[in-house]
DNA sequence: TATATATTTCATCATTTAGTGAAACAATGA
DNA sequence: TCATTGTTTCACTAAATGATGAAATATATA
């Protein structure tokens, strides 16, 4: 179960334009990732800003890091996300039952 | 549908110590919610500091305003909540799979 | 070894965020 | 009306955040 800290560090992660844009596109390149440059190009990002965004999100345990010869290989760590959603979820549904819309009853 | 902006907005509210937990007080405390100065006390917070933490969070729609009085009740809005974890989910499982844990799906 | 490629780190700067205490405002009750 | 209570606003300050471009680092290839 995730602590309150560990909650704040990665709600702060996600909380910004760019860092949810890179998260977004790592889960839909699913586990294998995506190399530094190739968000960069993508997302039409500065490659110094790009590579704070991404320590950011390491840090915070949202994305893994692999290295692949002269490149680096960002990939998002699902497991991650599924305790965030968890942490809130419990937290949304304490106290009065919540009902969860079809989209997110759908999708797990 | 939450588009990404509100949803940084959210998560910008929600990604600080102080205000992660006041909403999840006011979670806790359901639909009356709690009087500005019961939460200041209970969170033992200056007026001043909690009233700029109370601002942001009902800006980012998180939070309900109802005046009593001469006191402010403020309450969580389960909705805003309900469409916050519904975007990451679906952002979460997009690509591949995501199995969430057993205290998730308990609580929904 | 020299060069090119991929990414990070660093220094700098502007902006935003957050805490503090005093003052202001609004609503109630004497 | 006056005083009290509950809350917000304001001015100020300190600290954190984010953008930028240059330099540094590491790996691969000629």
């Amino acid at each position: 179960m995730m602590k309150a800290s560990e909650t704040v560090l990665a709600l702060s992660a996600l909380a910004h334009d760019a860092r949810l844009a890179v998260f977004k596109l790592l889960v839909q390149a699913g586990p294998e990732g995506l190399a530094a440059g190739v968000i960069a190009v993508r997302l039409e990002m500065a490659p110094s800003a790009l590579s704070f965004h991404l320590k950011e999100l390491t840090h915070a345990g949202l994305l893994v890091q692999r290295p692949d010869g002269r490149k680096i290989h960002y990939s998002a760590n699902f497991n991650a996300m599924t305790e965030l959603i968890a942490y809130l979820t419990e937290n949304c549904c304490q106290g009065a039952p919540c009902e969860l819309n079809a989209s997110a009853v759908d999708c797990c």
